[in-house]
DNA sequence: TAATACCCGACTATTTAACTTGGTTTAATA
DNA sequence: TATTAAACCAAGTTAAATAGTCGGGTATTA
C-alpha cells in the first residue's frame, strides 16, 4: 500500500465521477477542469482504472467514463492499489527481504501499519464520501466556479491560467 | 505525517539504540553495521533527533548516543515527525489550500487518514517494540551476524561488501 | 465526415531521498 | 602529550520516481 499524490489524484477523480455520473458518462476534460488535474495525466490514470475494471469508457462525442460498479461497492483502497500497479513493495513493505534476504528490525511494525491503513481505506466507499456534507459543499463550490469559468470571456480565462499555481 | 524511508530508518536506528543502550552510549558505526544504514546518513538523522531532544550525544572515544528519555516514553510518531522537519504539508495534507486557496474534494479524507496513522503510531513506544518476541529474534540474529563479520578475515569482508546490495 | 474523446508510448523536467566526501572538534587513553 | 575514536558539520553527487508533456494515433457518433 503506497500513498502518493498519484493515488490521491485517482481517488479525487473517481469521486468526481461518482458525483457527476448521474447523467451519463463524464468527459475527462470536465474532471480536469474541475479538479485541476492535467488531462493527459488523467488519461494515464484512467487507463489503469479501466484495466482494473473500476470504470468503463464510452467513446465518441458525448462520451466519457462511468463507474463500473455502484459507488457504494467501490472502496478507496481498491482505487489506490489499481493506480500503483508498479508496487515495488518499498524495501520493507513487501516481502521480508529487507536486510539481505532477511527481515529487518522494524519490518513487522510497517506491516502492521500497512494493514491498519488498508483496513481504514477499504472501509470507506465512494458512496460514503458523496453522502458527506463537507464533500457536497466542496462539490457545489467547484461546480459554481466551473460555471463562472465557462461564462467568462476568453481574455479572463487566459489571465486566470497565468495566475494559477 | 509523511511516511518515507527516512522515517523508517530513523525508527529502526532508535529501536537499535533502545535494544543496545543498556551499557552506555552506542556508536553510530555500530548501528550502521547492524542495520545496513550508511554512517553519514545516520549522522544526518541523529542531528535532527538530537535537536528534537530524543537522544543525547557523548563525544570522544567510547562515546555515542543515548536515548534522552525512557524507551516507554518515546513513541514512533514523535520519531518520524522529528526527522521530517521539512514538512511541506504535501499539497493536501497540511493547510486546506489544496485547490487555489480552497479545500480540494478529498482533503478531509486524507486528513482523517493522517489522524488515523498518527494515532496508531503514537500508541506504540520503543518499549512496546523491544518487548515483542519477533523483534527480539531479529535483534539476536543481527547481533550474531555482526559477531561473524568481526571474526572473518579482511579478505572475506571485502567480498561481502562487493556482493551486498 | 468532422468533431469528439479515448488510447498509447516515449520523452522531459523536477524533486527528493539517499549517499559521499572531506573535513573539524572533542575527549579518553596509552 | 600524541593518538585515536567518536561526534559534528557542510557541501556536492547520484539515482529514482513522480508529475507532466507531446505527438501521434483510433474509435464513435452527431
Amino acid at each position: 500500500m503506497r500513498l502518493t499524490t498519484r493515488g490521491r489524484y485517482a481517488v479525487t477523480a473517481m469521486l468526481d465521477l461518482a458525483l457527476h455520473g448521474d447523467n451519463g458518462p463524464v468527459a475527462l476534460a470536465d474532471i480536469s477542469a474541475r479538479q485541476d488535474i492535467s488531462l493527459s495525466y488523467l488519461e494515464q490514470l484512467f487507463a489503469k482504472l479501466r484495466k482494473n475494471a473500476l470504470v468503463r469508457s464510452v467513446r465518441g462525442p458525448g462520451g466519457g467514463y462511468c463507474l463500473q460498479a455502484d459507488s457504494k461497492d467501490i472502496n478507496i483502497a481498491v482505487i489506490i492499489d489499481a493506480v500503483n500497479e508498479t508496487t515495488d513493495a518499498t524495501n520493507c513493505a513487501g516481502k521480508g527481504d529487507c536486510q539481505g534476504g532477511q527481515v529487518c528490525l522494524t519490518h513487522h511494525l510497517w506491516d502492521d501499519l500497512s494493514e491498519q491503513i488498508h483496513n481504514f481505506l477499504s472501509g470507506i466507499s465512494l458512496a460514503t464520501l458523496t453522502q458527506q456534507q463537507r464533500v457536497k459543499q466542496v462539490c457545489q463550490r467547484q461546480d459554481e466556479s466551473q460555471l463562472n469559468v465557462n461564462i467568462k470571456p476568453e481574455g479572463f480565462q487566459l489571465i486566470e491560467t497565468l495566475v494559477a499555481p
